[in-house]
DNA sequence: CAGAAATGTCACATAATAGTGACATTTTTT
DNA sequence: AAAAAATGTCACTATTATGTGACATTTCTG
């Protein structure tokens, strides 16, 4: 048991759900290699499929997100390591992403997912904030757009990655260029 | 009747699937304010919806697109025409260029709707070349990515629309400056 | 306004998906 | 190798989605 079955089950259904919310669960079942039964036999039915995703993906994602923006004092450097940290989240970050802006999503710091997507955001902006101040991002561009951009970038570079694996590390060095580039002053 | 219904009900099913593939028809019903029952009066079944709606993104696309192309005789006008393009077509163009990257799609060119899409990115491909010859382009930034991140961007311009209607106008002209200082030399 | 066309309502048939129980088979653990 | 745990197979029910007919209601058109 290289990978537990529960695990892979989890990252099959971000996969399948990142890419077709509504697909059927048999879909997901073979994306992960196992029958549908045993898929029920970890799952009681879609919405706990569904939820564990979403928790999964919060946790990854956050801790990533987390250790990126510790992992230095320097805003530009930490920047840089939340796309590196989203790139490598890969679909979990793009469908984490996507489900905080879903319309249906109703938004509130009580709930303590929300208040984790709060706290890198509010990270987020600081940092934004704090190159914009010293004239290294443009102060012209608002945080929302670069956030925004942040997320479609790194949803490009996934894309990227799933079409031509060969040259992943070339890849991650353009998203960060067209990036920095990109919001630059 | 300021729009034909079934040009609304494209639309909406335009809109519905681009965010999730396979949703209930209910859905679109509800995205464009008919019945069920008057959806299926337009169309005969879900393929037939959704083999119109491709249709109409192939066509409305690449009418755009061309019109973009042939706007103008200057690579750099021309690019800023089809990022432009590809925002006014808006959860069209996201769709559009999913099913294209889509891995189950066999892209052939005997395919005419394949054939334009070759046009187009033919066209694209030019036009970045030419700009990279010129030293505005990062030379060392592959035509696949600059495709990508076109996509990508535009693909953001919709989503933060969607979000915040308000500032349209703003939002291009952040998406554009991204895209060109993002790929600059 | 009268007739026509479009849409809505409701009931229904059919098909696809979801979920479960019972038992066989395989894999892991001791 | 035996026991235990995990997975598969198959049959079945329940739920949800799809598609259609019949008729009422609304909206357009001359």
């Amino acid at each position: 048991m290289l990978v537990k079955t529960k695990d892979r089950i989890i990252e099959a259904a971000i996969e399948v759900f990142n890419q077709d919310f509504s697909a059927p669960l048999q879909k997901v079942a073979d994306n992960a290699k196992v029958t549908r039964r045993t898929l029920h036999r970890y799952f009681k039915d879609r919405d706990e499929l569904v939820g564990t995703c979403e928790r999964e993906m919060e946790r990854s994602c956050k801790k990533a997100m987390i250790a990126a923006i510790k992992s230095s004092d320097d805003s530009l450097v930490q920047l840089e390591s939340m796309l590196n940290a989203g790139i490598d989240c890969g679909a979990k970050y793009s469908f984490f992403y996507k489900l905080h802006q879903r319309e249906g999503h109703k938004h509130s710091s009580n709930n303590k997912d929300c208040a984790d997507y709060d706290y890198i955001y509010g990270s987020f902006k600081k940092i934004i904030r704090d190159l914009q101040n010293k004239g290294v991002v443009d102060a012209k561009m608002t945080v929302e757009w670069i956030q925004n951009l942040h997320a479609g970038i790194i949803n490009s570079t996934v894309n990227a990655n799933e079409i031509n694996k060969s040259n992943a590390r070339d890849i991650r060095k353009f998203a960060w260029k067209s990036f920095i580039n990109g919001i630059s002053a």
